[in-house]
DNA sequence: GTAACTGCAAAATATTTGCATCCTT
DNA sequence: AAGGATGCAAATATTTTGCAGTTAC
């Protein structure tokens, strides 16, 4: 599916940076960050511009936020089962220690986790550092 | 044991700040970021201080970096078994949607992962998102 | 044509660094 | 006394907001 056509099926408008950006997470083969697009798009649109798309694809369910232990937010594809304001993200990912490449390992799915008394899941992430298979 | 105590223990300075910043942490039910260490400690003592604790904290093993979605950086105690840059923190961490705490479950440990023919996994992290006992 | 999107400027936040001073050992 | 820690100022970096101009539908 191109770009032009998902954003379509989210009922989003059209527009240049939207189609770049999405193409930018079509062609990685992990995570990025706000930073890696800023560069990657060698300033073809606004920083803020950036930013704005990253939050209304989030909105939308096209990419998902994934957690970091530094304080940079990491963004990737979601696949078909997120919906608006309702992410299932239930695979593992995957954060090299060497490239950085962060990968969503579709095939890895999240285990159960017993919780305490009185607490509620509503979402579960796992990360996972070390080396990944290109860097070993 | 005693905040300067444990400096003791890991060859750090007892200074004001340090006692203060691990008396927090022993304190709260949660993990703390930044900004709350800035609240709690009602401007005691700098802004800059508290970045430059948190880190020799967790260089040393003290505290450790929980992921969250967001921008925001947690820290939390960290148990006995973490030594000087290599952390062992296979308990999960709970972070509530309402109140914003973030619980260590100790009790709760992580879940073996089989990652795909060449992962290496040094460590992993499990962020479960929901609601806690206390706002239910 | 209208609503939505973008770029630019600027404000607000957050983080890092250098250096002189003070405190711990 | 010496090395390390702190506070302050300032440099950087990051994120948010407002608004005018432009583009998609």
């Amino acid at each position: 599916m191109h770009s032009s056509e998902i954003l379509k099926s989210y009922k989003l408008s059209i527009t240049e940076s939207r189609i770049q950006i999405l193409n930018l997470f079509h062609a990685s083969k992990g995570a990025l960050a706000h930073a890696d697009i800023e560069k990657l798009s060698a300033a073809m649109f606004d920083r803020v511009t950036i930013y704005r798309t990253l939050q209304t694809f989030v909105e939308k369910g096209i990419i998902h936020t994934i957690p970091t232990a530094d304080n940079s937010v990491l963004y990737a594809l979601c696949k078909d089962e997120c919906k608006e304001g309702h992410h299932h993200d239930n695979h593992v990912h995957f954060i090299c220690d060497n490239c950085s490449t962060t990968y969503c390992l579709e095939k890895v799915t999240i285990p159960q986790v017993q919780l305490p008394e009185g607490f509620v899941k509503k979402q579960a992430d796992v990360i996972v550092s070390g080396v990944c298979k290109n860097c070993i």
